[in-house]
Parts: C-alpha cells; structure tokens; sequence
DNA sequence: ACAAAAGTGTTGTAAATACACCCATGC
DNA sequence: GCATGGGTGTATTTACAACACTTTTGT
C-alpha cells in the first residue's frame, strides 16, 4: 500500500472521532503512532476525486471494517499551531530515515469528523502509520497527539447537542437491546442518570423503536424486553428532529 | 492591493453567509463578480498565519467595515465538483488576459461561515474580484455562483436550529430595539407567525433583555418600549443554551 | 371617534418530573 | 426468601398555546 501525498489535496486533513458503546461505557477508537508511539485519532486525507465524508467513510472502512456509519463533520480546527509537532518528532522526520513522513511537516487544517459504530461489528485496523489500534473508554484517554484531545472534546459536545434533537443509538447498538442498555447509552453520553420510567415513556413516544416478543435472558433477575429500532421513523425522526430536551 | 496566491494556503477557500436584518426582511450581502458578473458570497482564503475564524473576520472587517460580529463555521463543501466553474467563465480565464484568475480554476473546499451583523452598522464594500456589494432578501436571491445558494440554503438551517438553543439578536438588532422588532426577527427567521404575548413572555424568561424607560415615539399608534440586550446574560446564554424550541 | 399597534393577564392542555408498587430471576 | 433489576401506573408541577380586553397615538 505505502502513502503517496500526490494522492491527496493539499492542507486538508480529517480527524474521526470514532465512537463505540461497550459495557456501559463510550469508547473512542484511538490508533497508536509507529516511531513516537503516541496516541491519536484515526484520520486521513482527502483525494482528488472525493469529498470529505467520502474520505472519511474510506478512513473508517479501513480502520474498522464497517461500512453503514453514521458519520458527521461537526468543526474545522485551523490554528496555525495545531500542526506543530513536538520537536522529538521533527528530529525524527528531519533525520532521513522516514521519508515517509515528510508530509507531516506542513501545515494542515483539519476537518473534524464523527462516527457511530456498533461496537460489536468492529475489527479494528491499524493504518499505514500506526502499529496497534485500540478502543479507549473517555476516562481511559491520555494525552493525545497534536490537538487530538481537543477534537475529542468537541465531538463529544456536539454528539450531546446532537442527542437533545435527534434520535441516537442506531449504529451505537446493536440490532436488539434492551430498553435499559438504550438507557445507559443516553445517560453515558449525557453524563448523568435519567428516570427509568421517564426514559421509557419518552423513548417510546418518539415511535422509532419496535418492541420484540422476545426477552433477554441469560442475565441475572428479570428478563428485560428486547428492541429493535424502526428504521423508517429512526430516519424520519433524524431529518425532523425530535425538540426536546433531557 | 491586488492578490497573491502565495499569501494563502493551498486548496481551502471561505464562503461568508452574512446575515443582516432590516425592514423585517432577513437579509444576506452579495458581491457581483468582475468580468462574469455572475452573484456570489463574500469569500477569502486562508493566511499562512490565521486561522479560519481570523480569515472570516477578516473578510468580514473588508466587506462591511464592522468589526465585533457573530461568526460561527457551520459546514464545509467539498463536492469535487463544487467548484467546476462554468465553461464561459473558464474560457474568459484561460484566455490569458486575467491573469489573477488562474488560482480559481483549481479544486478548493469552502468552508462556509455565517455571520450575524447589524444592518445599519454595515457599509458594504465589494473585494477585489467583484464591482459590487449588495444586500439581498432571501427572495430577491437568485440563482448564485458555483454552489453558493446550497451555502446560503444550509447557512439558514444552521441559523434555524441555533435560534432554538441558543439566543439570536445580539448583532442583528440596532442597539435599542422594540418587541415587536425583535419578534419580527425571530418570525423572518422561522419563517412563521408568532403570538405576540407568547413570544414577549419566552423572551424576557430567558433574561437577556433589559427593558428601557424609553419609548420609540414618531411611529404611528401607540409608542413601544425600548429594550437592549443585557450582554452579560445574553454571553451566558450563548454558552449554556437556551433549552426550548419554538 | 376610530383604526391600528402595543401593553398586559388568564386559563386550559400537554409535557416533564417525581415517585411507588409488583414481578421475575439467581444466589 | 431475599436482593437485584425490570416492568408498569399515577399524581403533581411546569411549560406551552390559545385567547380578549384595555391603552395609546395619528389621522
């Protein structure tokens, strides 16, 4: 495969923030960098004959082997110091022996991008410039290459924006779940603990979820109902939105 | 002055909704181009040294010569075909005779920005590729250079979902303003009546208004008072949100 | 004195919140 | 049988929407 800049437009770059829901918890999928180990988002650049979502949703394919995501561009991050690299790395690129790498020395503005996956479909893929790639729960992220942890940030503003109006959670679950999973998913990512009745009435109300005859059993106590979401009114409720908040 | 396409960094360009409200008419400044004499959004690009939000302040500074605005990015285009110029314009530049054309036949993804400005403050100025700056109402919009209308048309959505979280009137009202103004704002931004109390009792709920001891006399009828923003309150409601729709 | 615009208050309805009881399952 | 989590229902509070009358001012 290898990288060739010619390939690409110049000072553009995309970063995904990749989200995933696992274990009652929100989960980024982050890539560790070959020669600085540092970690950072998974990102890329756009070609000549693409637009940005279509060079994110290749990003994605390729680092997740997923294709239906959802995926949204929510802010441009342009300061001229973003791109500065931290010195150690400059000595690294400037030495020679990573040719490769040479192209990360201008400067780019950055498209930030995100992504809800299905944590379950995901087979992580490290890409040509990083050697390992690894869900992190946003408790569990570090420090973060360039302004990475900002990006980070932002997306997850705009992903709590995007809840109070629209529906979330289809491309985040999997195809059945149980109401007190979706549940957990909004309270994660709202960062606080919701009304179990409350939540349900609401939910419901919105119409987009089907209520399966089925139960999940297997866990401990009672058998919760399982659901699936209504993928006509998910996607009617998505261009409407939804007014409301939590 | 002139142009050098040095100045500015490769392949991403600026488009600026600029947003200003007079006679109860929502309005948008549009420059008419040189030589195709085709409409067109005030637009830029990016310095070596800015970032995207100094570049729209600063092509917003240019072209209405006011300084403290609403600016927010609210989407970038990037449709490898957006910038396909049309074929008259394109022979007009490889003809040789404009030579500081050139740098337009080349593929840019736009960032588009929209500004919220107040209409009175503005003296327009058109830049250095255009003879002349105008302010437009929505309807008198014809048909736009390259995918401009797209930009206006999601320009307005972005403003229509902000106005629901977030407060709107800073920048687009005078100074001093009546009620019903300001209801007339919200109204042409909605695109929708509103009752008169409702909206009156909504507004001063969210407390960033503070009523004046004055009236606007010289209108006909019966003399409205006088509000200003309260700006304190108005910044904290920008930042926490407003919570509630229409 | 009348028309047109602005000020103000009330009330019904719907949505959001808070809260309590019963049921199934595993240990 | 008891602790834990899940299912369901109801009362209270709060926000929204609909609506009517009075006041001011110009003609």
């Amino acid at each position: 495969m290898g990288f060739n800049a010619r390939d690409y437009l110049e000072s553009v770059s995309l970063d995904c923030v990749i989200f995933g829901f696992h274990n009652s918890q929100l989960k980024v999928l982050l890539l560790k960098m070959k020669y600085t180990h540092e970690w950072a988002l998974p990102g890329g650049f756009v070609k000549q004959n693409e637009t940005v979502e279509e060079a994110a949703a290749r990003v994605l394919r390729e680092r997740t082997s997923v294709g239906d995501i959802f995926l949204k561009q929510f802010r441009v991050f342009s300061d001229p110091e973003r791109s500065k690299i931290n010195p150690a790395v400059k000595d690294l690129i400037e030495s020679g022996d990573h040719p490769d790498m040479e192209w990360f020395e201008k400067r780019f503005i950055s498209i930030g991008m995100y992504a809800l996956v299905d944590f379950t479909k995901v087979i992580a893929v490290p890409d040509y410039f990083s050697e390992e790639a690894v869900w992190k729960s946003l408790d569990e992220i570090g420090t973060l290459m360039l302004d990475h942890n900002l990006i980070v940030q932002k997306a997850l503003n705009t992903l709590r924006l995007q809840i109070s109006y629209q529906p979330i959670g289809y491309n985040l679950m999997p195809e059945k779940f149980t109401m007190p999973e979706l549940q957990s998913l909004y309270e994660t990512i709202l960062g606080k603990t919701l009304d179990r009745r409350n939540f349900q009435r609401k939910i419901l109300s919105f119409d987009i979820l089907t209520k399966l005859p089925e139960t999940k059993k297997g866990g401990a106590h009672k058998a919760p109902f399982l659901y699936e979401f209504n993928i006509e009114n998910y996607k009617k409720a998505l261009e409407n939105g939804l007014y409301g908040g939590w």
